[in-house]
DNA sequence: ATCTCATTTCGTTATTTAGCTAAATATACA
DNA sequence: TGTATATTTAGCTAAATAACGAAATGAGAT
């Protein structure tokens, strides 16, 4: 039982819901493209990003000092679909879209460089 | 993403994991039967058994003075598909199932007789 | 109406969790 | 090597949550 309660824990907040129903359209997304669609700062996703690993429900690969994260292989496939019904017709995750569309035209780089300076982005 | 949240917040408990999982096979049980498994405080099982119908996860009906829940109708089939894949196998929860069965050979008056004296079962 | 009993609600306490900043770590570059 | 940068970890604070006992509520019996 601690392997379905660690899920449902971290499944439990509403920023790590946002983050998985996000890589579950997007294949990857790396901590800074996570930063901007959450408007929390590094250290706090970051956090969030070792729960959800944590819970095998993510995995990532570094990349030079980027790091990726995408939905676990294996994902729990009837938790997935569940995820996928219940989460369908949300105001919020279809905000997130939106806002996760403009956030991918940016490159990580500029991304961060923004993040550190609050300006403008370079796209 | 509320109602989602809900859920999966209300399913972020073990006690309540483990009346969810216990709901899943037995039809129905009343507060002193999930108090007697759960070895909780009447006031807490109260508790536990408000949030879980408030997330629309279980129903209540009275019979006189005795309130029993069951699971909701309708209850999300997939997640139900989840959670019955993911808890299989967990020895807490078979450690319940086998609890179960005794408890159920008491009526429940008995049973609150008993948690209330903490005495022996009437059975 | 009064008393008994099962359950719920309320208030309190201890524990856990989400957010942040600062420090630490890992990677890249000159 | 030193500097810059992305990310992670550690520590702190405020908020949220689980457990309990007491009080309130609802149902049954006399």
């Amino acid at each position: 039982m601690e392997k379905t309660l660690t899920i449902t824990k971290s499944l439990a907040d509403g920023n790590r819901m946002r983050v998985i129903a996000a890589l579950m359209e997007k294949e990857e997304l790396c901590v800074c493209q996570i930063v901007e669609m959450l408007r929390l700062a590094t250290a706090t996703v970051s956090r969030h990003m070792s729960i959800l690993q944590n819970a095998r429900l993510v995995q990532s690969r570094k990349d030079g000092k980027w790091v990726y994260y995408r939905l676990a292989e294996p994902f729990p496939e009837t938790l997935r679909i569940w995820l996928f019904e219940s989460l369908s017709g949300s105001p919020e995750i279809q905000a997130d879209r939106v806002l996760l569309e403009s956030i991918l035209e940016c490159i990580p780089a500029d991304l961060c460089r923004r993040q550190k300076k609050r300006k403008g982005c370079a796209c």
